[in-house]
Order: structure tokens, then sequence, then C-alpha cells
DNA sequence: GTCAAAACCAAATCCATGTTAATACCGATT
DNA sequence: AATCGGTATTAACATGGATTTGGTTTTGAC
């Protein structure tokens, strides 16, 4: 702690590095980003649709999820985050924030002032390309959401949703691939769907039976066969962009 | 056209430059991309599904549509392109395409290797930055048409598509926002929105007999009072992150 | 440890949208 | 003007998922 204090930022650091080689300098500069850590509980909200945003969000723990609310009153979920992610450089560069973002656990960020990322990414240009990279794979994975969601019938979504959540939470090392804990209740998962929660209970059962998953607590998902899910889930993870290592490892 | 021949790549210059300040080099440098003008005829693709790309794409003319195939065999089409937008600034630069782009009439584009591109963003951190916030509002797009497809009835969903492209058509100067020509047959329409044909044509009905629109042809939409679509459609145009001159003449 | 609120589970009913299939239209040829 | 293929339209019927209700379990705040 004393000679090597570990910065949060270091993990957004390993993730750009993905796609663009950064010299030492370009790492400097990363890590010596002006930010303040905070603690945010349990269903707070970092940024809320229509309002101006000025600071962009790191996660360094814990997750969010983005989410928009149509006239009828429901929620449609557009994105789950975790630790390692970069939150909202999504709203804090299109001034007016389009859409929510809010906390699921407590969690632990990284505020960053947009202007300050701005700035950096002009001044090295290394660094403006991986962010851009960056928000590229985020929207493969918008895209995805949008087939799964318009195009899916309840069962799939719902598996393509686990595989996704399975992969992802391995890579931020928050679980097993075959076996981990669901951040989220039933609702916002139905949300994230554009199902309702009932539903979304019913086709867990129907996973279950089918041996596809099991489950020992509520929130609790064992993926019994991955490739028989993957299937189930007309899965591919060919929109999440991971990176050979990762994906070797799933 | 001796003296001034006007370059394709003007309309993506215009585009750009809203979010930052080019200098004279910048633009110098955009428009030195090098290129070659392509005609696509209607319905050919542009890129498919798990290609690798090598070029970024223009449009200079026409329309086409980024779309993904589910296991069931049905298609879900994930964003509609007009003149001036840059069409695959997304799949390039993630190696293998997650997603096909196929053009809907008689195109003309300008192919860009995506290495020069690639290399430009990186001389001249202007250019990139612009870059990456142009594919900040396509995201922006996408998690519309998430909630869009996934929360919304399907006479709301419709209503917003129309006032989506509306909007979108006037600012491309290919239309009056009361008054436009549909790119786009009703089965496209459907599986823009996440529904059948059949059920389309039921709703144009619909918004017809409220007369929220009228149709003369059966593509040609002339909506009566602009607010009171925007109303049945959930319509706010925030997402769409368009200029204020832009906004104005809507 | 207690208690209220939240989350989960189950079953019955309903309805928005899907499915299928037949007909009508329209624009582009020849 | 006859033909043809792709769209659009319409109707009858089927169904996946929503809604509603009520009960049970779990969670978390104190």
């Amino acid at each position: 702690m004393l000679d090597q204090p570990k910065s949060p930022l270091l993990s957004m650091v390993r993730k750009l590095t993905y796609w663009v080689d950064f010299d030492a300098a370009d790492e400097e500069a990363l890590l010596a980003l002006p930010h303040r850590i905070a603690t945010i509980g349990r269903n707070r909200y970092i940024v809320r649709e229509r309002e101006k945003t000025t600071h962009s969000c790191l996660l360094v723990s814990g997750f969010a999820i983005r989410h928009k609310i149509v006239v009828s009153g429901s929620r449609q979920i557009v994105a789950v985050h975790m630790k390692g992610d970069m939150v909202d450089l999504q709203n804090s560069f299109l001034d007016v924030a389009d859409h929510s973002v809010q906390v699921l656990t407590d969690c632990e960020v990284a505020l960053i002032p947009r202007d300050a990322i701005k700035r950096l990414a002009f001044e090295r240009p290394n660094v403006g390309v991986a962010m851009w990279f960056d928000t590229l794979v985020d929207a493969s994975v918008f895209r995805e959401w949008i087939a799964n969601v318009g195009r899916r019938d309840a069962q799939t979504r719902l598996a393509h949703l686990l595989c996704e959540f399975s992969l992802r939470l391995k890579v931020a090392g928050l679980g097993e691939t075959t076996d981990y804990e669901l951040p989220m209740t039933q609702e916002h998962i139905a949300d994230c769907l554009g199902l309702t929660a009932v539903h979304v209970n019913r086709m867990l059962k129907v996973l279950e039976a089918e041996k596809l998953i099991s489950r020992s607590t509520s929130r609790a998902v064992t993926i019994g066969d991955w490739n028989k899910l993957a299937d189930a889930g007309d899965f591919d993870s060919t929109y999440l962009h991971l990176r050979e290592d990762e994906l070797a490892l799933a």
C-alpha cells in the first residue's frame, strides 16, 4: 500500500491496451488521469436520463445497468456492466444523457472528469483510438441485444443472456464459465430481455427442466453443458470481441 | 467539374466536423484519404457476417441496412443508413464482421481502406476523436432501438420508427419532415421492429385511421400532425444527437 | 433475531401479435 | 396490353407471452 499503491485505473489500462500498443508514456498518462474514488450505494443512480454529465466513470467493483424508461412506464435495460468496464464514455461525450445508469449493488467507482479524458484523447492518439475501439465493442453488444430482443423467443433469449454473462463474468474474474452468481433479480433479467418477470421465472424453470442449467439458490447458475446452452441460446461469442486468451479460458 | 471536382468525401467531413474543430490540415487529410468509388446493385451485400473486412464504406447515395440472422432464420435489422453515413466503421475495425451490411437500392459508395483510416486517426487526433464521437451516436441509436423493440407495443414502435426516418431523411436532404418516401418494404420495416410484415401492415392502417399519417402510394408517408405522431411513438429526438441547426429545420 | 419489504413461484385467463393462405395491386418488362 | 414477380392487403385462426392474483420464501435494515 505504501510503496506500491495499486491504481484503480489499472484495469482500464489493461482493457484498452488490447486494441493498440501503448508506450510507457501512454500508460503513464492514463494512470495520471485525475479521478476521485466514490462508493455508490445499491440502487443509486450514477446518471439520469436527460441530465448533463461531467464525469465518466470506471467501475472498480460491483454491477451497474444502463436503462431507458418508455412512456408506458416499463423499463428496458440496454446494458449490464461489471468490474473494469468504463461506464459512460457513452453519455458523457454526448452532453445530454440519453439513458440512465444505475448501480445494482454497492459499487466502487472512479470518477474521471470528461474533459480530462477528452484532452488525453487529443494529446495521445493511442489512447483516443483505444477508447474508440472500446466503444465499438459496446456498440456490437448493443446490436446483438437488438437481435436478441427482436427476433428470439423467450427461452432462447434467456439462454443467450446466461451465456453472455457466463463469459463476461469469467473474463472479469467474477465466476467460472459454468458456475456463477447472477448479479440481478429476475425482474432485471426481464427488463434486459423485453419480457415480464413472471415469464422469466417460467423460462428459468424450463431451462432447468431441460437440464441446461441448475440453480442451488435462486441467483446461482450452474451450466450443465455449456455447448448445449449455447445452442439453445443461439449464442456465438463473436459479438463480444473477446481476446483470444480470454476466449481460451472460456 | 474540371476546376472543382467535388469529392464524395465532403459529406463525411461535414458530418465529422460537428464534433471537433478541424483545421485546414485535418480536412485536407480527410479528403486525401485513398478511396474507390463503386456502384452496388440493389440487394447486394457490402459485408457478410463473419467475413473479414478490409474497407470501410461511405454511402454517397442510396440506402443500406445492417442486419443479423438468428437461428430460426428470421432477420433483425439493426440499423438503416442513408446518404452521408459512414457504414461500417463498426465492422471494419473489429476484424471479423458481427453482422451483415446490405444495400436496399442501387448505391454509390466510397470504399476506403481501413488501414488508411486507422493511420489517419493516429496521425490526426482531431479526426480520430471525431470518428469516435460519430460511433458514440451510432451506439445511442442502437440503445434506442433496443428499447423500441423490447418495450414498446407494435403501434408505438412503428410510429417511433416513422419519426426517426422523418428527421433523418430531412437532415440528409432526402425529404420533408412531414412528407417522405419510405426507402423500404413493409417486410424491411417489420425486421427493424421485431414484428411480422402482416402486423406492420395492420399498424400502418391503424395509424392511417387515426389520421396520424396518410399514404398516397404504399411507400409515401405524409405525417399529418408531427407532434401527435411523436407522442404516439414515444419519440424524443435526443438520442439522435442532432445539431441544433438540424433540429431547427425539423 | 425480528419484521417488513422485496423477490420468487404458481396457476388461470386474456390478448397482442404470429401464422397461413388467398387475393389484389403495381411497376417493369416484352 | 399481356405477363410476371415482388409487394401489399385482408381475413381466419393459433399462440406465446402478458396480466392478474395470491401465496411463499428470502433478504436486508434495524
